[in-house]
DNA sequence: TATACATATAGATAAACATCAATATCATCG
DNA sequence: CGATGATATTGATGTTTATCTATATGTATA
């Protein structure tokens, strides 16, 4: 996955919101329905809405609809990416393992 | 350097703009000015300011007044921070090396 | 099918952002 | 000191963002 600048900066932009970057640290630990990741927010139903929808839409979260429920995820490729577009940046060409 | 969740959606924010990542990634080959950095771009010098004071803000970049000219530079111990929040994010806790 | 629960969309609004033209500051050189 | 070149600051402006309330849609269940 090869991302250039104005893509990167949507995915920056995605992650540039602390709310944002609080779900995506929740769902490290696994998949999350949006009502369990609001009840740790003190913001309201539509609120959370519109930023899981920043967060797939920039390809960093994956929603997968499971009855009444979405249960979102991170996408591990997407964030790797991300790594490895800062290693770009950086001018460290190396590369991580994946 | 570890970060919070405000200060890393502070340093997130300076990578979610287009011209903000051409400029760092200029930088990933040494110290430029202003100057020189502005050549690159279609924008008015204020608007140059403007972008390069968000990056200096961030701690992404660190300028050095040379007579002059600002040189600018990338600060790697910041980008490398943002690497290692991204694997706190990711859970990857292995961290980089240093 | 009616009701309840989970999520999404629409519309409004205040704050933040990116941009520019004009002007100020700061450093160098004659 | 005065002129020139490099960078910063100010003020204005249109755009984007985050947030809310109200409402719609979608799904399960009694």
């Amino acid at each position: 996955m090869k991302l250039g600048y104005a893509e990167s900066a949507l995915v920056f932009k995605a992650l540039s919101d602390e709310t944002r970057l609080r779900a995506l640290h929740m769902l490290s630990a696994g998949e999350l329905c949006a009502c369990e990741l609001l009840a740790s927010f003190h913001i309201t139903q539509p609120t959370l809405s519109y930023h899981m929808n920043i967060l797939c839409d920039s390809g960093l979260v994956t929603p997968r609809r499971d009855g009444a429920w979405v249960k979102y995820s991170q996408n591990k490729e997407s964030l790797q990416a991300v790594k490895e577009l800062l290693d770009n940046i950086t001018g460290s060409e190396s590369g991580g393992q994946s």
